[in-house]
DNA sequence: GTCGAAGTAGAACGAATGTTATACAACGTT
DNA sequence: AACGTTGTATAACATTCGTTCTACTTCGAC
């Protein structure tokens, strides 16, 4: 067994540079070189670890998702406020989560025509909904089938800011975000 | 003056099939030779009427924009029913405002670093955000500011139910959709 | 009927892309 | 110390893209 490398880590380090350059210049701007100079590497090493550009961008998006689905670690809190945060989560609030943003919408328009991306858009949104609606439900707001209901309405209402404030961050500073929450949380 | 050929015309039949090739397989499908093979010419003829491929996009974008604009014909009803028809226009409750939402989620991706279109994509959410405003000051739910706020919170409740919509048809089929936006009336 | 501008088609070109192949460097094993 | 596997870099390949160029058609003006 010659040269050790994490294999796992340098994947990691490939997606992440292909997140980055899909957020700042769009999808068309991930190609196999750009994302191999992003990484500090070369095709060919891009290659060695990924079949070919497809199974890049899927990780990639998978990536993204875990990511997002990682940054929920919500303990030692009440109900109410795991759920805040939850929500809080999915706002684009700072860089971090205006990246993962802006991954998601590139993949979004990436899934029109592509099946298998439609599919894994579809399954992690429904994961994300039963995760708020469990929460919707210890915070006592609403029971079964009533907290899916919830859930989607306060889905609906973060994400439809997130998308205002991605393409109008001068009228979405982050305060106004946590405000709109706020507002939400409180009806 | 030889052979009359209504341009405008043309041009809607190009940006036309441009918008249907990229609501139906992405952005990345909408090349030079697909849209002029959709629109049942040759690349020759796309060139003729169109100087290069971002202008071509640029006003597929706009056309899809003011194609929904000319949606919102609202007259000989009450202040409420326009307000309701308005938000209604822009849920993805039939194919043709599907497309719309398809096409207006392609140009968002390609929205990152494309200056431009970021900029015409704003200009035309605060448009629309305006317009909805206004119908909400006349329909005497808010005044002002507040009715700025208010049609914020529309836009985000319905923005959110369509993206749902888009990519999890079998959850958001139209009439539930409808009763999403009747429940926001509602309160 | 002839001419010229507008429309259309198709080929051709350079650039860029995904992919494959080849050569070299690094390190554990024997 | 020699070898084989893994990692990395670079070059080459075929394809596809946007764009440009050229030829042909169509129609009104004279």
């Amino acid at each position: 067994m010659p040269k050790f490398v994490d294999v796992e880590e340098r994947r990691v380090e490939l997606t992440d540079a292909a997140a980055r350059l899909i957020a700042r210049a769009g999808i068309g701007a991930a190609t196999m070189r750009e994302v191999a100079a992003e990484a500090g590497l070369s095709t060919g090493s891009l290659t060695h670890y990924f079949a070919d550009k497809r199974e890049l961008l899927l990780c990639t998006f998978q990536a993204s998702l875990s990511g997002r689905r990682s940054q929920r670690s919500t303990r030692g809190q009440d109900a109410a406020s795991q759920l805040r945060a939850t929500l809080e989560g999915a706002l684009p609030v700072d860089d971090d989560r205006r990246r993962h943003w802006m991954v998601t919408v590139a993949f979004c328009a990436q899934a029109a025509g592509d099946d298998e991306l439609a599919d894994a858009q579809r399954d992690a949104y429904r994961e994300f909904r039963g995760h708020v609606a469990r929460q919707v439900e210890r915070a006592g707001i609403a029971d079964g089938d009533r907290a899916v209901v919830v859930a989607e309405r306060f889905i609906a209402a973060v994400d439809g800011v997130a998308i205002q404030a991605l393409f109008d961050p001068e009228s979405w500073p982050a305060e106004r975000q946590l405000a709109a929450l706020d507002d939400l949380l409180r009806a």
